[in-house]
DNA sequence: AAAATAACGTACTGATCGGTATGTTATTTG
DNA sequence: CAAATAACATACCGATCAGTACGTTATTTT
């Protein structure tokens, strides 16, 4: 041991998820990172690797957060409908709340990183694997309650579930009309019976 | 008039899209187009402009083509339930043939640009947009010869459906179990009823 | 207090980026 | 045939890229 750190490393590891939320991985430079995060290039790569392990440590860190928000969500709700509704309508909300468009960053990196890359391959398919895994358990708790009719075919469901939500995620960047989200939402939702 | 074009410019814009449809328009570098368009740099800025402006005509040149194919595609079957099947397996089989998975030229350019740029923003809603017509359209003949339940919500139903198109062509990147894919696929097209 | 060590800031590396100036070659028009 | 013109190839531009060498500063350990 020496010369402690400086700056803290979960901070400045949020700060690059952010940027690489928003901008994906080529479009980010280290300059930019250095600027967002505070720190400098050195100390970049000594904390966390080079741009790409740094990229990944970001989007592990957004993986686990966001998993834990979903479940926390689903989970606060009595009613599996609602639950899923409400769900929903907030992934909408935070695409509409006017700040730049986001949207997720594992399905970002679905889209820039995984057909070239098998270490984002896997990671960003188990992450969806695990939501679809808490939409399932969120359908089965709702047949348990009886809330849901007990025919239905819950993982089968979830994972159809899990790509709408994917879609909806992908669609909202182009900015649709809000109709448009409503329609879909209410023929996607209307599968929970 | 002068000196006559040596290249075909619908066969060099052709090679161009290829490579940003795989590639993304960050990662794709004017080296990597010369390369593959057979042509040198200023016979690509006197043709097509800046790099900006030739990845917007490939991406015109992309949804033309894809919206003519997929009107093609879901007209020629009499039943409209087994064209929407034939069409959406259509589009898993190509992602499993084995190649680079390039997805959707136009989702991958949402996630990419239409966030940050207006004019692909535009261009890859009002493209979406066309899609779900073309689909509502075939759900409208499906109504009226009969085969499906005419209390359907011909608009909302096609909304539903492109949104989980988008969703399936997304998440095949991450090259997902094949079940997976298989129960998404049952439980959207039990939409039509 | 001195030696060891690790984080710091500065400044740099070669490579590559998108884009262009310039001179040459080929075709058309007068 | 000669003048005009546009597409060609080469070679270059400044800017920026990801990544690092190196000397300084601060903290720990002996």
């Amino acid at each position: 041991m020496a010369r402690t750190r400086e700056f803290d490393e979960e901070q400045v590891l949020h700060a690059a998820m952010q940027l690489f939320w928003e901008k994906g991985y080529e479009a980010t430079s280290l300059s930019d990172l250095t600027a967002r995060m505070g720190i400098t290039r050195p100390s970049i790569y000594s904390a966390f690797g080079d741009k790409k392990e740094l990229f990944e440590a970001a989007l592990r860190k957004y993986t686990m957060t966001r998993a834990s928000e979903m479940r926390t969500k689903l989970q606060s709700n009595p009613s599996v409908k609602e639950a899923f509704r409400t769900f929903f309508e907030d992934v909408i909300a935070e695409e509409y709340s006017g700040g730049p468009s986001r949207g997720c960053f594992c399905i970002n990196t679905m889209v820039e990183l995984a057909p070239h890359d098998e270490k984002f391959e896997i990671l960003t398919r188990e992450h969806q694997m695990y939501l679809s895994v808490i939409f399932q358990e969120t359908i089965e708790r709702g047949i348990q309650s009886g809330e849901l009719k007990a025919v239905a075919d819950a993982k089968a469901l979830a994972q159809a579930l899990i790509t709408s939500l994917i879609g909806l995620t992908v669609i909202l960047k182009s900015r649709p009309q809000r109709a448009f989200v409503d329609n879909t939402l209410d023929v996607t939702l209307s599968l929970l019976k």
